[in-house]
DNA sequence: CAGCTAGTTTACGTTAACGTAAAGGTAAGT
DNA sequence: ACTTACCTTTACGTTAACGTAAACTAGCTG
């Protein structure tokens, strides 16, 4: 099993150190130590790159959080796992308005940019 | 042409009244005025329902000041237009970007939602 | 005309998500 | 032993996007 340090999970998903460590205050991320200093598993690896997910997709890191913590349903009893459910339709809801707001964008992109052009070609015809 | 209030528009798009301005401090809204009072046209509101949906798609408010500026080529020289066209390209990529993101948390979540079905099966049964 | 409702400006407060600096520990290379 | 390159903790600073409160105005309405 590979290992990784701070740096270098930090240079393969350009952040700094500081955002690693901050997402590690908040409970996102625990690393095992080598003394004092912080041992990544592919498994951190792979919540990192769901916290970044997630960012690009606005959530805030609570809310990456949660849906980080679906995924390992183990120690849950049959409520929690209940609520997960209901969790994961919100989730699911969201999403769909996501991708909703995002046709309706590149549709509106894609009018702009054929206004941008024939602007463009009026412009050098007068 | 209709015409609306601030309360009106905050009503209808679930934010505050305090919002709208704070938009219109930003400069990306810019109403009529009736005395010292706003007065808001179809135009403005299509621009709110635009940064909000921008918003959800968590650009920040002056990424969607440049998107919904790019509507309106009208006064632009040509160094503008192909500026624009740029940007232009430059959102579609992110937003392929996220609608990659989206398809693949979507499967995630149908993953833990199955894992979640699973646990809780299991736990009928033991 | 008193009181309510909806509007206004001004300005300080708050939260999230880090940035940045200070002060220091450790291990490798020369 | 000294520099260089990482790592660490602690803690104050910053930015975005509003929240919240204060103090005021203008238009109804009983």
């Amino acid at each position: 099993m590979p290992e990784y340090s701070i740096s270098e999970l930090a240079k393969e998903f350009e952040v700094t150190t500081r955002t690693i460590r901050h997402y590690e205050d908040l409970g996102l991320l625990s690393p095992a130590r080598r003394g004092q200093t912080r041992v990544y598993s592919p498994a951190d690896r792979t919540r990192l790159r769901l916290i970044l997910r997630g960012k690009r997709l606005g959530l805030s890191l609570d809310d990456s959080r949660e849906i980080i913590d679906m995924y390992e349903p183990g120690k849950s009893n049959v409520d929690q796992l209940k609520k997960l459910i209901d969790a994961i339709q919100a989730q699911r809801i969201k999403l769909n308005q996501q991708l909703d707001d995002i046709s309706k964008l590149l549709k509106d992109l894609n009018q702009a940019e054929v206004d941008c052009v024939t602007a463009l070609k009026s412009t050098g015809q007068t």
